[in-house]
DNA sequence: CCAATATCGGACATGTATGTCCACAATTCA
DNA sequence: TGAATTGTGGACATACATGTCCGATATTGG
């Protein structure tokens, strides 16, 4: 239905959603969402690509998104990450009808586009933490430092593995 | 959205329908749905085990349906072959919020749920050729008989490389 | 300029869906 | 009983989605 990889750039624009303002590293919004670092960076440069979020590199870097929440919908993340496909012609490459499809496909074809519709309706604003809302917001990990100057190291604080909770 | 091998599945058991009576042979469906033999005869075995269809071997053999085409729907056969997976609980395996979902995952499963409610609405009946309908009947290829004798052969008559109708 | 932080881009590795092949078993008909 | 037909099941091959790695590039701050 939605691919591995829609879901993760979904979960990621969400989360940047989440932290307008300042930009999120590619890091950050890996461990947020549970997707493999390098996996993400990946998809980071789709979103890009697709001008949903712009990128800065150096200190202080990362992803922001290019319009408000209000204006990006789920669908458009769909397609900048792989193009939602409605059944247009026949799959069969029969030509004898036109652009009539036959009895299967039209009805498949419904079933996307009741899809499509309600993917295209919901904007990202509708999907971040309302104040009056029972859903928990995003729980970033609180990191605890370990050591002293320089050798010192930054973990995950004993009995926190609980995953952030947006999703 | 749906797999290349549910598609198959689907335009087997559309073809089947349209032959209640006579067995369709995995030849046969195969020529008519352009899906290559060898991956169909996998695919036939998925709708057997489901109990959609029963098969018959030997000569005269092949598959028909188990019930009226009435009492089959779209998703009964996408259960069969790969089962249609709604977002029940939280992917990211947070169990803070029970059944709860976060509002993005609560949409993708709306979008998911008016497509299911679609595919279970329908069925194979409804996709039959309907006799004041637009849609073209399944053309299955004439075949010519060369030679004669045990040395004939039936092949595709020239020209006649359209394929059938039905999708 | 130097070191630290981050993204970028391409090459590589792995896994799953899709597609192929072949020997075998069941059925029919002569 | 023998030959032709047709589905069955397992092993194998290929394509694409998913996941990993690493050097290069840009930016910041000292």
């Amino acid at each position: 239905m939605i691919s591995q990889t829609v879901e993760y750039a979904l979960r990621a624009i969400v989360t940047i959603a989440q932290h307008e303002g300042e930009p999120c590293t590619a890091k950050k919004i890996a461990e947020i969402t549970q997707v493999p670092l390098p996996y993400l960076s990946k998809l980071m440069q789709g979103l890009v690509r697709g001008q949903l979020v712009n990128s800065q590199r150096g200190l202080h870097g990362g992803f922001v998104l290019t319009k408000s929440p209000k204006e990006i919908t789920i669908l458009d993340v769909i397609d900048v990450i792989e193009p939602f496909k409605r059944i247009l012609t026949c799959p069969l490459g029969i030509e004898s009808h036109g652009t009539t499809l036959c009895p299967l496909h039209r009805r498949l074809d419904k079933a996307m586009e009741a899809t499509e519709t309600i993917l295209r309706a919901t904007t990202l604003a509708e999907m971040l933490a309302q104040p009056g809302s029972v859903t928990p917001l995003c729980e970033e990990k609180k990191l605890v430092t370990l050591g002293l100057g320089r050798r010192s190291k930054k973990v995950e604080p004993w009995g926190t593995r609980t995953p952030s909770v947006l999703f």
